[in-house]
DNA sequence: ATTTTAAATGCAACATTGTTTCATTTAAAA
DNA sequence: TTTTAAATGAAACAATGTTGCATTTAAAAT
């Protein structure tokens, strides 16, 4: 689907930064970290308005923000952005690997429910794998 | 199990600042961030120092590191800390409150193996669960 | 096609979190 | 008591993220 497309179907303004910071997640089959994507935009990039507009994409439902660890974020697009409101936004895991540094959305690995005391109310779970992607991987 | 006595099984030296950081963690039920620990440290706490001892507690199996969200880290004493090597450190997951921002460490939910795909070689499996604690659960 | 307007942008300035270098201090061994 | 390697703390820096405000712009109204 096209970047000003995703745009209208999600009633957001068509604006450069914004077609520029989905364009350059489309061009990665791998969620990407702000400087990843900062080359990608080059100067259609602002770090005030990259992080509006990632808040603001990922409030609409556009893309979704992988916390890694407490230093890197990474952004990838929704598999369906084209839905503009998915009633269950499918949720899958990550996995981060420890050698090349790539992340990789799982998506057809469901996530568990996790028989938690009743008196917790869970509503999200966040499940991130760490280890030796397939590039990586030691046999 | 005393402060004094941690470090000593676990070889490290017995300064001011370890002991510190440590009677923190005991002080509280909850993991704890490290501003919440700096009150509890008053004048023991000094940033630099504070950062390479929770660096050092980690390495030796004393203490872990929870990565709320992107801006939040939160550390809390690991369960078995008096046995200097645990062969498998038990590995728990976490529940994060969105009321009241409170951690807790699941202690008795084990955290499931998950079928991904066989090229990826998984070591580490983090899982943080978010909703409403105990105390802020809205029946 | 032009005007209007609310939303988006980008600058400056700031806040938080974390790291590195290096001289000084200190726990613990000799 | 002396020695020494590890730990500390100051200064300086780096990365990540936020807020206020004047300016620009997409898109609706005229």
């Amino acid at each position: 689907m096209k970047a000003t497309d995703i745009l209208q179907t999600h009633d957001l303004k068509k604006t450069n930064s914004r077609l520029a910071l989905i364009k350059a997640l489309q061009e990665s089959i791998f969620p990407q970290s702000e400087n990843e994507m900062k080359s990608r935009m080059s100067d259609q990039y602002d770090r005030i308005t990259f992080y509006r507009n990632v808040q603001a994409l990922e409030d609409a439902g556009v893309i979704h923000r992988i916390v890694v660890d407490s230093h890197t974020v990474k952004y990838a697009l929704n598999c369906c952005e084209t839905e503009k409101k998915h009633q269950h936004l499918h949720k899958h895991m990550h996995f981060n690997c420890k050698s090349c540094g790539k992340t990789f959305c799982l998506e057809n690995v469901d996530v568990k429910q996790y028989p938690i005391p009743a008196e917790f109310q869970a509503e999200e779970c966040e499940v991130m794998i760490k280890g030796y992607c397939k590039f990586c991987n030691q046999k």
